[in-house]
RNA sequence: GGGCGGUUAGCUCAGCUGGUCAGAGCGCCUCCCUUACAAGGAGGAGGUCAUAGGUUCGAGUCCUAUACCGCCCA
């Protein structure tokens, strides 16, 4: 592998192989690590399991955020010596599964029940088979180190065995109930579905103001058929509301008034006749009616709306459910009967119009609720429904964050948390769908009693009949979702290996769009099921959005620029991860520009070309002991590089451990680009080309330095870090792979401050030197004079004569040192701290913009002394702490000495 | 209606507990295919950190309003 490498990085060439060599070699799983010696059986552990993907149907962004956010973690806590697993897995995804298998088979011309349910769920497995192999496929593409021999499936038998246990759990405690309640009813999916699947869509409807005939005794109802335009003949009162929904009219059992309104109290407790039905229904008052919206009075159909369910249960009104499962008009429904309910709602509209009960159209703007899903608009309906009581379950969840045992990170969403919890409503469990676990409950046919058992009931605990039915509906996804931290680990065995040593698991990480759907309900069950929460952290990251900031949508023209596999096609799968990591910040959304994929691209880049510099100039060398050693004689460039690189060690484990996982890996790149590669990596060519210099310090520190930088920036580019760290001389490494070395740890003696300053005055100069080259258009290559003035750093800088003439390109014939001198006439100077640097380039140099430029210079150093000696003048020097006073007061000093060389410089050129 | 987040260079974004923080990449201008890299190198221009107050010796950084954008909940 020492062969060099190619001229350009291609990402191609080499992620999936090295993939698969990781996992061929089993360093995804922890009991490698330890066998290993890397983790150690009693030493510290770490585990996080993946947020299952749908196996619906592929990868997306969103995907790759956790896989890149995930994945880091991970290699950071293993290379760490951490016992460490991140285990994988895929869900079910009941509701979504089966509207995409449903889809397929209307290709066919079927549907599910043509099918039934056996042969259904037959084919969803088929679909699931498919689609695992492709997700997991995909998975691999992203660099996930993932212990894929302890992957899981939400259906496996094993976590159904745990759904089972939890419900039964529940069931037998009361906290699972069934009942006949309001839910949110899909009419495509055929199912109830939670609060949480419910989206809210803006939609320009209209508001129909129509009035009830009230009975009296002129009228006592009406004496003609419904649309005869005669029916409310004669009527003499009216009451008047206001509805954004006519069809469910036909549900209404009471019409209800603010208590008091002026308008209508007359009429409460008379009686309304509801059109088309007849029915007689009472008008009441209630605390919930706002007056000041419509009429005041509003039209109560507890059966189809959430308030007036409310209402309905106060006043004890019957709940009429007028629509079928599809949302079709049922029997109850009158002459509507048969039809769709947006047909019925035309028709009835026309109706009222003609009996003369259509009072106003108003257009009106409301928010209608679709089902997440499918998108269908929502039927709110009462149906009989099982329920979990999550009101005790949210107290303990509430609790293990309040105390701390769980941190939610950023830290403002434990305030979403809280809120969510504390107003939180029972859990719609049950699906009316046919994929997914079914709810073990029986009913027997004879005494009516029902059980849920652990083990299939062969006959009725109550009555010893064997006429038993088992529930027919399945349970919500989230609730197998919601075991899934302890369930994947073996419980309801808590006896099992990885329950004892993993559980509770250290991290749960996500988007926060999920907070609720998810972590909520993992929190609810893992404290319920476990006695304890079932991570110490979790930490949410954000949606990613395109460069414009539109949430990325399958309808999008460009999609596929957005395709997590075509990003890695494009870029490689370590662009796509650095950016991912590093173009945002903890818990806000991202918006992902090509332009970053595109640098990140470049870095991996930039990496490799450094690396083939150093595996060129290593090649011909014997590698010298590893660093620190004493037997090193360091220069001053060594030292200061050395010494970047352990504040950046330092720095880059601060950030990981307040997870600054992008600042983190800004450091890393500043570094090796801007330290690395332009100073140190430039500099040591004046060594390495030089035949009779010591080549081994420099090839020494450069494969040190690159060494521990690869293993720094590792979890942030998985692959050609270990693309490169395989191309390293063993001498310069420990181990077979970079994924199982060692973090770096800081040497706090390789800090070294003096080393710092030194190299930053060299590097001033040379900078300052460049820049008046460009402005006075020396040709590049050309090799010029410079006379350098130093009382203070003369020393420093004569030992670095070598690197000064290559990296400002001065000739080393006419390089003068010395503690100080005559400043020549015709030259351009460049000024640093006490040292000044004249580049006498008699020719070129136009010495009115020498004066001008110096003048310049001047006017702003004097400008900050003056700023400077104010502020140290004032209550600044007494106020402010003394570190800062004093720092001030260096600066101003330096200042002071600036303004005297150039004061100096300016006086010899008049 | 309640709550949260954002508003920093032309564009996409960093700036942790207030004191060299005014930054990066891309774009732009000048020069350079120099034996790691043109997916590059050297130099340069560019921002009164949304607005108005306030706290402080000192504020993109804290507080209060306002505007605009976005999200969540009802």
């Amino acid at each position: 592998m020492t062969e060099g490498l190619a001229r350009v990085y291609d990402p191609e060439e080499h992620e999936e192989r090295l993939y698969a060599w990781w996992e061929e070699r089993g360093y995804f799983r922890p009991e490698k690590q330890v066998e290993m010696g890397l983790a150690s059986k009693e030493g510290p552990h770490w585990c996080i399991t993946m947020p299952p993907p749908n196996v619906t149907g592929a990868l997306h962004l969103g995907h790759a955020m956790v896989a890149a956010v995930e994945d880091l973690m991970t290699r950071y806590h293993r290379m760490r010596g951490e016992e460490t697993l991140y285990l994988p897995g895929m869900d079910h995804a009941g509701i979504a599964t089966q509207n995409v298998v449903e889809r397929e088979l209307a290709k066919e011309g079927l549907t599910r029940h043509d099918l039934g349910r056996v042969k259904f769920v037959e084919r969803a497995w088929e679909w699931t088979r498919v689609y695992h192999d492709r997700i997991a496929d995909q998975t691999r593409r992203l660099g996930v180190s993932c212990d894929w021999t302890r992957e899981r499936f939400t259906l496996d038998e094993d976590l159904s065995h745990a759904v089972r246990t939890a419900f039964v759990r529940l069931y037998q405690k009361g906290l699972i109930y069934q009942g006949s309640y309001l839910v949110h009813w899909c009419p495509r999916c055929e199912s109830a579905i939670s609060d949480l699947e419910v989206v809210p869509q803006e939609r320009e409807g209209s508001l129909w103001i129509i009035r009830y005939p009230v009975a009296n005794e002129e009228w006592e109802g009406p004496r003609h058929d419904w649309s005869s335009g005669r029916w409310a003949e004669g009527a003499s009162q009216f009451i008047e509301m206001a509805t954004t929904r006519p069809e469910t009219i036909l549900g209404d059992t009471a019409v209800a008034t603010s208590a008091d309104d002026p308008r209508w109290r007359a009429l409460v407790g008379e009686i309304a006749v509801l059109p088309a039905v007849e029915r007689r229904i009472p008008i009441i008052s209630d605390a919930a009616v706002d007056a000041t919206f419509g009429t005041g009075a509003v039209k109560v159909t507890p059966a189809h709306d959430p308030t007036d369910n409310e209402i309905g249960i106060r006043h004890d009104l019957p709940a009429i459910d007028v629509m079928t499962d599809t949302a079709g008009m049922n029997e109850k429904a009158g002459p509507y009967a048969g039809q769709g309910r947006y047909e019925c709602r035309r028709n009835i509209v026309r109706d009222l119009e003609k009996e003369g009960l259509l009072v106003d159209i108003e257009p009106y703007t409301h928010a209608v609720g679709t089902c997440e899903r499918c998108h269908t608009d929502i039927e709110p309906r009462v149906s009989t429904q099982w329920f979990v009581r999550t009101k005790p379950l949210a107290e303990a969840a509430m609790r293990a964050v309040r105390e701390g045992e769980t941190v939610i990170i950023p830290e403002r969403e434990e305030e979403r948390f809280f809120h969510w919890m504390e107003n939180i409503r029972d859990w719609c469990i049950s699906r009316q769908l046919w994929w997914g676990h079914r709810i073990p409950v029986w009913t027997c046919g004879e005494c009516g009693e029902t059980a849920s058992e652990l083990v299939d009931p062969a006959a009725c605990p109550q009555c010893g009949s064997e006429e038993l039915e088992q529930e027919e509906d399945v349970l919500d996804t989230w609730f197998s979702s919601g075991l899934w931290p302890f369930s994947t680990l073996g419980w309801p065995d808590t006896e099992a290996a990885d329950y004892q040593r993993f559980y509770p698991t250290d991290m749960r990480e996500t988007a926060y769009d999920i907070l609720f759907f998810w972590v909520a309900r993992e929190m609810m069950l893992g404290i319920e099921m476990t006695g304890q929460s079932p991570y110490s952290t979790v930490y949410l990251h954000g949606l990613v959005r395109n460069e414009s900031g539109e949430k990325i949508s399958k309808s999008m023209e460009n999609i596929d620029e957005y395709d997590p596999l075509n990003i890695i096609g494009t870029y490689g799968t370590d662009a796509m991860r650095y950016t991912l990591m590093t173009s945002s910040t903890p818990g806000l959304d991202m918006n992902l520009d090509p332009r970053r994929l595109e640098g990140a691209r470049n870095f991996s880049n930039k990496i490799w070309q450094a690396a083939r510099f150093v595996l060129m100039n290593a090649a011909a060398e014997e590698i010298r002991p590893e660093i620190p050693s004493s037997s090193l004689a360091l220069e001053l460039a060594d030292r200061w590089i050395l010494s970047r690189l352990n504040r950046l060690t330092a720095k880059v484990e601060r950030l990981f451990e307040s997870h600054q996982y992008g600042e983190a890996g800004r450091q890393i790149n500043d570094f090796l680009w801007s330290e690395y590669c332009d100073w140190y990596l430039e500099s040591s060519k004046v060594r390495l080309y030089d035949e009779a210099a010591d080549h081994g310090v420099p090839i020494a520190v450069l494969l040190h330095v690159l060494e521990t930088s690869l293993r720094l920036l590792h979890p942030f580019m998985p692959f050609v870090t270990e693309a490169i760290w395989q191309g390293l001389p063993d001498e310069a490494k420990e181990g077979e792979a970079l994924i199982v070395a060692r973090w770096p740890q800081l040497n706090a003696e390789l800090v070294d401050r003096e080393a710092e300053q030194e190299m930053a005055l060299v590097m001033e100069l040379i900078r300052g030197i460049r820049n008046r080259r460009a402005e006075y258009g020396v040709t590049p290559g050309q090799r010029i004079p410079a006379m350098m003035a130093s009382p203070d750093g003369h020393e420093v800088l004569a030992e670095q004569r070598e690197m000064l003439c290559s990296l400002a390109k001065l000739d080393p014939d006419r390089l003068i040192i010395e503690e100080s001198m005559e400043a020549p006439e015709q030259a351009a100077t460049i000024v640093a701290g006490k040292t000044t640097c004249y580049l006498p380039l008699s020719e070129i140099v136009d010495l009115e913009e020498e004066r001008a430029r110096l003048a310049e210079a001047l006017a702003d150093v004097e400008k900050r002394i003056v700023h400077s000696k104010g502020l140290l003048a004032g209550p600044f020097a007494e106020r402010a702490p003394n570190h800062v006073v004093q720092r001030e007061r260096d600066k101003l000093k330096d200042l002071e000495t600036e303004r005297e060389e150039l004061a100096r410089r300016l006086e010899t050129m008049r």
